[in-house]
DNA sequence: AAGTAGATCAACCGCCTGGCG
DNA sequence: ACGCCAGGCGGTTGATCTACT
């Protein structure tokens, strides 16, 4: 036996709400006060369940709800709230006045998930390249087909809302479920076809420098990776792929570079591309591999894949231990403080 | 002009938690 | 200590819209 339903549903009334229904919610409210959502529907005389006349009020009715674009502001402080806090909206939300969590949590989906993901602080790995790649610059170039552009909004919604930007949480530790950005099976599969075991996207790398590597010496050693969210995703491509069907993401410190467009990329390419890889030193199909990849799968499913054979490790959650709703608090006021 | 793909977001669903008897 | 209930929360869905082919 399944859990009582939060109210009787048959001869309710679903979807978007009306004027009318808008309008009797208020009155009703504003003359009793909020709570006893279950028997308000009953009381007010209308067709809905309490859960729904309570998310109605929350999110749209309240006074000191904001409407509108989503600023700069806001979207920062989004992006480093969700970076400490995970997915757990009605807390971040709680630090941005008149905004509510499904606001926020969808503003997050829509916007910032897509956003690019930067992964730093990696070791060095035996062969590497570091390839830095403007994802904004790349994914504009033309792949979007359709939908409605950030910031629009349908003429029939009388609601207004707005856009932000994302970051990206190491979902570790404090929410389990928070930190990977809703990826598509199609996003993944660009990364690794499981079936073939093959990469779908080649690219090539010259032996740049030293480095830990896998027990067996066979793969490329990647330890602490720490993800956080810029506006570049800064990811050392290298030709291979290990077992686990990864790319190697490496940041050597000394490699770190902006490549700014297309042709840097290119150039970068051409020039590391090397015989032994197996690859067209003209390297202008893996370049056009490069430039298709789905950036953004990419960093995803680095979160996805478990740490097996230890060549991912995320890395801990920087808040953690002790009290954690003080150390969390504190955390968040750090944050939103100048000194990050 | 029509069809399609993809973006947006309001609303729903089900689980979790805390209060109360 | 236990069970029930209401409210809260996060994940997901589906309608609607626009850009693109």
């Amino acid at each position: 036996m399944g859990r009582a339903p939060c109210c009787e549903k048959v001869g309710l009334k679903r979807g978007r709400w009306t004027a009318e229904e808008d309008d009797i919610l208020a009155n009703y409210i504003a003359q009793h006060g909020e709570g006893s959502w279950r028997s308000l529907p009953k009381n007010a005389g209308l067709l809905r369940c309490g859960k729904s006349c309570r998310l109605r009020w929350i999110n749209y009715l309240r006074d000191g709800v904001r409407r509108g674009n989503i600023s700069k502001e806001e979207d920062d402080l989004i992006v480093k709230l969700h970076a400490t806090l995970g997915n757990r909206w009605s807390l971040i939300a709680s630090h941005l006045p008149g905004r509510t969590d499904n606001e926020i949590k969808n503003y997050w989906n829509s916007h910032l998930s897509r956003q690019i993901h930067t992964f730093r602080r990696i070791y060095t790995t035996v062969r590497d390249t570091t390839i830095t790649v403007d994802i904004h610059k790349l994914s504009a170039a033309g792949k979007r087909r359709g939908g409605r552009t950030p910031g629009q909004s349908p003429k029939s919604s009388t609601k207004k809302k707005q856009p932000v930007p994302e970051p990206v949480t190491n979902a570790k530790g404090t929410s389990s479920t928070a930190s990977s950005p809703p990826q598509s099976d199609e996003a993944r599969s660009a990364v690794v076809d499981p079936d073939q075991n093959q990469p779908n996207n080649s690219i090539s790398v010259s032996n740049t420098s030293d480095g830990p590597c896998s027990e067996d010496g066979t793969w490329p050693m990647v330890m602490d990776p720490v993800v956080d969210q810029t506006d570049a995703l800064e990811a050392n491509c290298t030709v291979d792929q290990h077992q686990m069907g990864l790319w190697e993401v490496s940041n050597p410190m000394d490699q770190i570079g902006i490549l700014e467009d297309e042709s840097e990329v290119q150039a970068l390419l051409s020039s590391s591309v090397t015989a032994e890889s197996g690859i067209d030193p003209g390297g202008l199909s893996q370049v056009d591999d490069l430039l298709d990849m789905d950036w953004e799968g990419f960093a995803s499913n680095l979160w996805d894949q478990p740490a097996q054979n230890g060549l991912l490790q995320p890395a801990e959650p920087q808040v953690a231990t002790g009290s954690e709703s003080d150390e969390l608090e504190s955390f968040v006021s750090w944050l939103l403080s100048d000194a990050c």
